[in-house]
DNA sequence: TTGAAAGCGCTACCAA
DNA sequence: TTGGTAGCGCTTTCAA
């Protein structure tokens, strides 16, 4: 009897209930309840009714998966998401404002951390084309984003959102990142500095390159030199942007300000700066907005882009191509905006 | 021609090629090209070879949605996270965790926020439901976790995080709230505080309640009087938390200490305080580390938790369920701890 | 080792 | 207004 027992408590998982259950005990055909649930015109009043009360007392459930399986457009009403890091503030909010939209086109999110790993992207987007979602918005990894050709090819809709991909024609919704980058040199320069370094993470990250470019230029318009002992790439952490500041501040030749290019990067050098004690001393401009900047002391000055606004511009983009816009692709650029709290109008001591 | 023209134009979107035409192409049956990709044993190395090309010449993409729709096991390899918000800090590295041990399992996240809305909570249970998730996390939003009851009865394996759900017969994996936030008041009255505010949450969140609990017993271990004027509830956003720390320290009676019982609160009360000038004068603990918490002045003492250990362990705990494991449901209690960084060490001034 | 046929749960199409 | 039948792309079962 042992196995009588074991075989009772295994069959307290119970079957979902399927339409022909519910067709067979509102006495109607299976195409009936179809009907009823898809809000198809065409029922009696009589059989809806039935076929309600049915459905209510199986607690039936319709199954998307099977019906979006026969259903003519072949879409499946879920979308990829390829972030960089899910956990990052920036991609979070991003996430949120992408869930917002797909909401209202009754679709769900596959959000999916690529952690900048561009063979982990390419595995991904081939997860995601397996699974048949109608369409992606992506935070390349990699300059190709990662064999979205397919997709493409497929017709299905990409938004690359934060990053160009460079051979793509597909649409993208970026930010103003070497205008930004060049607006903090020259911010700084203002306020007398002529040693300001560059952090920035891998230069293979598109945004990365860009904010070095505008660093680049806005010192070319201030005319300071580019000294490369000022400049730290490949900086993937918080720890190691702390570790790169601390170092760079031990150096014979030692900067008076510097920008970071990145939000996480951002948090480390402060790290650093206070365990310096030269908060006050050396300005600071960031790349990106975080809660606490008008906190610390001295509040942080940063180039704020509004990650909430890219994420609902990607989506909206990418629902109206679902919905057969078929325009040429766009290129959205939304601005960033200096925001100056302290840290970036530090004036540059005598030391020069 | 009009209409040729514009036929030709939606023909670029291709259709996916399927296993038929696979099997096709290879000269081989159906059977053949699923034994291949699902990596059967059985078939003979020259097939095995000629369907892996006419694979790569087609660039097949197995279908993962109907494959699983006609499995045996009917699982779909995804599951359902519901939280709070997905772009709290919190909730986001929760995300992340589970994200990392789902992907162990070769399955996909969907996550949605409930925005503690316990209607819409029930109605995205649903929407999960209708995409047969193999399982369910959730952060419930009500006591009752929102018609999960009905998941339950199909033996889809449900884990609560973070708070508890009433009457549910589930797993879940929470924090010691009661106890950190005892704690929490207890610190502060060994450093002479008598009057400790309360800022939280809606208590109809359990974490919510349960540390409004922590923060009675605390002051009834330290003899210290309840008093109704020093507690603030129903705070859910930055913005109110500052409102609601301003308005409490303008009363006739101010407190000397707050405990802020949730990390958005901790964020608006520390606005407050440095718009008051009073970051230093008043103590002050916070529910919940934050990545800013050192680096403020002063330093901010909290109750630390865990976010991405919560996140791994209760997936694994779903996972576990998912692979038959039948024990009991657990109720796993992660601690806290404290984190005295300085702001909860202030010591009370002779105003009492 | 290979394949034909049935069927997962649903929608499309057409006939009654 | 209603329902039968075919079929979405795949796996399962069973026979060859």
């Amino acid at each position: 009897m042992t196995m009588t027992t074991l075989t009772s408590v295994i069959d307290t998982r119970q079957r979902e209930p399927t339409m022909r259950e519910v067709a067979t005990r509102a006495g109607v055909s299976i195409k009936t309840v179809s009907r009823v649930i898809n809000a198809e015109s065409g029922v009696s009043l009589e059989l809806a009714g039935r076929v309600q009360s049915a459905i209510r007392e199986l607690d039936y459930r319709h199954n998307t998966t099977a019906s979006n399986l026969r259903r003519a457009d072949q879409r499946t009403a879920t979308i990829g998401l390829l972030l960089d890091d899910i956990a990052n503030p920036f991609s979070s909010a991003l996430h949120r404002a992408v869930e917002t939209v797909a909401q209202q086109h009754n679709t769900l999110v596959f959000a999916i951390s690529s952690v900048d790993d561009p063979k982990r992207e390419e595995e991904m987007v081939h997860v995601l084309a397996a699974r048949r979602v109608d369409g992606l918005i992506t935070v390349p990894a990699s300059r190709d984003g990662g064999g979205l050709r397919y997709m493409q090819r497929l017709g299905k809709p990409i938004v690359f959102v934060d990053r160009l991909a460079t051979f793509h024609d597909a649409d993208s919704v970026i930010v103003d990142n070497r205008i930004g980058a060049s607006t903090a040199v020259r911010h700084l320069a203002h306020y007398g500095h002529r040693h300001i370094a560059f952090l920035g993470d891998m230069p293979t990250i598109w945004t990365a390159a860009e904010r070095y470019l505008g660093y680049v230029e806005g010192l070319a318009t201030e005319g300071i030199r580019l000294d490369p002992a000022f400049v730290r790439q490949d900086i993937r952490r918080i720890e190691m942007a702390e570790e790169a500041v601390l170092t760079l501040l031990q150096q014979e030749q030692v900067p008076s300000a510097l920008f970071t290019a990145q939000n996480l990067i951002t948090m480390g050098a402060i790290r650093a700066l206070q365990k310096l004690g030269l908060q006050h001393k050396i300005a600071l401009i960031g790349f990106d907005d975080f809660l606490f900047a008008d906190l610390l002391a001295p509040r942080v000055s940063v180039i704020a882009q509004d990650p909430t606004q890219l994420g609902q511009v990607a989506a909206e983009l990418l629902f109206a191509r679902l919905n057969n816009d078929s325009r040429p692709s766009q290129q959205i650029v939304i601005p960033t905006r200096l925001i100056a709290r302290g840290s970036g109008e530090i004036v540059a001591s005598g030391q020069q």
